[in-house]
RNA sequence: GCGCCCGUAGCUCAGAUGGAUAGAGUAUCGGACUCCGAAUCCGGAGGUCGCAGGUUCGAAUCCUGCCGGGCGCACCA
């Protein structure tokens, strides 16, 4: 609807432009809102202020102008020249109606924009080391990556999701050490040092690896020990880390472990290439990659002297693999703490020969835990954290996706565990699921009175062109919008602002308007404003990956 | 010290590319079910948009400088 509006708007302001003597004249940019104040109209338009100087005229006139040019078109109600010279429009009613009919036509794609064109995106989020269970920090990374990813897809992107496993490394010997450290505890040896992760998941999964070895254990010395102890760790750590995520909704299409690209190779093809484009260069018996271009502070270490290559050089094998796989666009969800990461990994991305640009690093800010009024840390190498599973489980899986992404993600949030659950019963997740039930329930009782309900294009219509109807039908007529906002935006949050507005409305309408009644005529034309919302409640509901119960 | 994010109602937070009287949820106060589910609806109260300058027809939004909070600044990941 806004861009049918644009298009008129154009076109006046291009007669108007010629009637002034001016034959070549750029309309772009200006803005098609929608007005907070519905006095304002359906839709306004700054076009006149934005001119003024080109045409040299005040931006009343042209405003004016323009409101006797547009005014012929049946489309509008009214157009009226406003304020310092806005220009504010009403749509006829049935024409709002007659819109209704792209949202029966689409259906569960009702909302499905092409803002990606097909375009191969990869969305990378979690990639938590396996070095202990998720916790609530995680837990937002990974309910804004996977909406967006959602969202991409419906907004016409073909969509890629990855998680990456830091399986290898110092943290992976720590992990592994860790294990040791509590076997011997468990043995009732006095504990010769502290294990580097202090967690309880540690000494259970010792136990685990103890009654897996059998009677034949072990040497703590040995380092081969360490890494085979690291490596039944990690394994059933990522057990954990997949169940937790999957029962939280969220899955992915790879996971891609780091130990892969050791064993093909793939590091020292990457650093071979860049060395022989000049990006890598050696100093002091070390290997580093130019990384200022993009307002790195110094260049980075990628291979250090004593041969061991860093975690910046399987980054590099990583994104390069990304290219090579034929993405063209790549989108890292982050935590806030790696900022001072991202411009030595655009440096990188043009060093493979790519826009950086095209790599969207969406930083999300760390959730602070509030408990008893106090303040806590979190930190997994402590073992001091809520863990993503205590949250959902105490909480509920779709208010706390919801609960996470109602906030935008660089916005620190402060999670009161209290409040939280105290909360949990008046969720705005709960309001807007209960607008949906509250649809569904309408063809229960349609169909306990034998109401068969008909086609949209063979329904009466007057009884939407009240305005409580009208304002619900406008408001659900905005979801393709609300999805290319997001996909344009790669956020995920104005969604859920959008949907308790549409809730709102489905309220305020359920409670001063009868849906079904003796008058057949209108109770059929207001079913399809309740199956209209319902469809789009359900699709932007799909969108967050919330489910969408037809009773509650 | 340098860099990134944040500062909006008592609390938790929205306000995309600058627009008309700054919004929502929650808390609080008052009201609404003989009627499709009251997990709902209606109304009241609640604000120097951290502070001070600047840019212009117009700034919560852009620029500069402060103040306050968080996080980074490794041959760790």
């Amino acid at each position: 609807m806004r861009h049918v509006v644009k298009r008129a708007i154009k076109k006046a302001f291009h007669e108007i432009a010629v009637e002034q003597g001016i034959k070549k004249i750029k309309t772009e940019p200006f803005e098609i809102s929608i007005p907070k104040d519905e006095k304002f109209g359906h839709f306004s338009s700054n076009l006149a202020m934005v001119k003024a100087s080109l045409l040299q005229r005040s931006p009343k006139e042209i405003a004016n102008m323009l409101e006797k040019k547009l005014i012929q078109n049946e489309l509008f109600e009214s157009v009226e020249s406003a304020g310092p010279g806005f220009l504010n429009i009403r749509i006829k009613p049935d024409f709002w109606v007659e819109h209704m009919n792209e949202i029966f036509t689409s259906g569960k794609s009702y909302g499905r924009v092409q803002v990606g064109h097909d375009e191969k995106v990869i969305v990378e989020f979690v990639s938590a080391n396996p070095t202990g269970p998720l916790h609530i920090g995680h837990g937002r990374g990974a309910v804004i990556g996977d909406a967006l990813a959602r969202i991409l897809d419906y907004a016409g992107y073909k969509v890629h999701t990855e998680y990456y496993i830091n399986d290898i490394g110092l943290q992976m010997e720590n992990l592994g050490r860790s294990i040791l450290v509590r076997l011997s505890e468990l043995k009732g040896e006095v504990l010769k040092e502290q294990p580097p992760y202090k967690g309880n998941y540690i000494t259970e999964i010792a136990n685990e690896y103890k009654n897996s070895q059998g009677k034949t254990l072990v040497n703590e010395d040995d380092e081969n020990v360490i890494s085979d102890a690291a490596r039944f760790a990690a394994e059933n750590i990522l057990k954990g880390i997949t169940s937790d995520l999957n029962e939280f909704g969220i899955s992915f299409n790879k996971w891609y472990p780091e130990s892969w690209l050791h064993a093909n190779n793939k590091i020292e093809q990457a650093i071979e290439m860049l060395t022989r484009s000049g990006q890598i260069y050696n100093r002091d018996g070390a290997l580093w990659i130019k990384t200022d271009s993009q307002g790195d502070e110094k260049d980075r270490v990628v291979k250090r002297a004593n041969g061991i290559n860093t975690y910046l050089a399987a980054d590099i094998a990583y994104h390069k693999s990304k290219i090579d796989r034929g993405f063209t666009k790549f989108i890292n969800i982050w935590g806030a703490d790696h900022h001072g990461y991202v411009p030595r990994m655009r440096a990188v991305m043009v060093a493979l020969g790519e826009n950086p640009d095209n790599m969207i690093v969406r930083l999300v800010q760390l959730v602070s835990l509030k408990k008893d009024g106090e303040g806590i840390a979190m930190s997994t190498r402590d073992g001091v954290f809520t863990t993503l599973r205590e949250i959902m489980d105490e909480v509920g899986v779709d208010a706390t996706r919801f609960f996470f992404l109602m906030r935008s993600s660089d916005s620190q949030m402060e999670f009161d565990v209290e409040l939280a659950k105290k909360q949990s019963s008046e969720n705005p997740v709960y309001y807007i699921q209960y607008a949906h039930a509250r649809c569904c329930n309408l063809f229960v009782t349609a169909k306990e009175k034998n109401i068969k309900q008909i086609a949209f294009s063979k329904v009466k219509r007057e009884a939407l062109y009240n305005a409580d109807a009208q304002k619900l039908i406008r408001k659900i007529l905005q979801f393709p919008d609300i999805v290319s906002i997001c996909a344009r935006s790669f956020q995920a949050h104005p969604v859920t602002q959008y949907l308790t507005e549409v809730a709102t409305l489905l309220h305020y309408y359920y409670r001063h308007n009868r849906v079904v009644t003796e008058d057949e005529d209108a109770t059929q034309a207001r079913l399809c404003l309740i199956q209209a919302t319902m469809i789009t409640l359900k699709n932007g509901l799909n969108i967050l990956g919330i489910k969408a119960p037809e009773q509650m």
